[in-house]
DNA sequence: ATGCCTTGCATGGCAAGA
């Protein structure tokens, strides 16, 4: 079974390069984030009429999650429990985004997550970053505490290089977001609470800035990933980044990462 | 030092991205 993770930068501007992504790398599912639409205006008919079934999960213009699967998608859910929201007046109530959506997939509980991006150091955004992490984390505590033989997935856009050299230049990120030590605890509690990262390791990036050529560069940031339970990391085989996916002309910021996990496609 | 590019929307200059 063939799992990819991509941010791509708005469904609809990308729909094609979505198409013929799936088509070339015989993807079972796909984990898709930033689709940057409700989910009245998702391309879904693109996805149906080559064979998949789509779960997506959009307000506006802002975030929007998607799960694309060949394999089947059952029991949708579009935040998990305890999953903070976010508003600009703390007092005011605050309001689940569009950043999560799980569903049961060929016999695995898979994620496609937007982690929150954090702005600034000072931001209330980062706090929220932070909240979200460790609600996820205790989240997935509570399932494989339930069950350790549990076929579990967080895929997508974490927003966190995990180590210095998951950056192309460790001295640019000086008081920004993205490599601060709360963010790496915060992953690293994903990892404590039993994940594994099956998705290529530290230096292999995922996404470049669209400013100042990065990918030209080659100056890249690792920060997207597949976090999988021992019964699923166990059946890993292999992974890499599509980066063919990050050239030319209408490409997204990130490129898609795929993994290929030794399981019957047909489910448990 | 700052912006660099790309997206979607109240199709305008923003807001947001990382």
């Amino acid at each position: 079974m063939r799992i990819a993770n991509w941010n791509v930068n708005s469904a609809r501007t990308r729909a094609d390069r979505m198409v013929e992504f799936l088509t070339r790398n015989d993807v079972d599912i796909l984990l898709v984030q930033e689709t940057k639409c409700r989910d009245d205006q998702f391309p879904t008919g693109r996805f149906t009429a080559i064979g998949y079934h789509v779960a997506h999960f959009g307000l506006d213009q802002w975030n929007g999650v998607a799960i694309i699967s060949r394999v089947g998608i059952k029991d949708v859910h579009t935040q998990f429990p305890g999953q903070p929201g976010f508003n600009k007046n703390p007092a005011a109530p605050q309001l689940t985004e569009a950043r999560a959506i799980g569903a049961l997939c060929g016999g695995v509980r898979v994620w496609s997550l937007y982690v929150p991006n954090g702005r600034e150091i000072a931001d209330p955004h980062y706090d929220y970053k932070l909240r979200w992490l460790f609600a996820l984390r205790n989240h997935v505590a509570e399932i494989l505490g339930a069950d350790p033989s549990a076929r579990l997935l967080l895929g997508g856009d974490f927003n966190i290089a995990p180590t210095d050299a998951d950056v192309w230049d460790i001295s640019a990120f000086e008081g920004k977001t993205h490599v601060t030590e709360p963010e790496r605890a915060a992953f690293e509690q994903l990892l404590e609470a039993g994940l594994s990262e099956t998705t290529p390791g530290p230096g292999t990036f995922t996404y470049w800035d669209y400013k100042g050529a990065r990918f030209l560069r080659g100056e890249g940031m690792r920060i997207d990933f597949q976090l999988a339970s021992p019964a699923l990391a166990s059946t890993a085989t292999g992974s890499f980044v599509d980066v063919d996916e990050r050239r030319g002309r209408g490409a997204s910021d990130h490129a898609p990462v795929i993994v290929d996990y030794n399981l019957d496609p047909a489910g448990a």
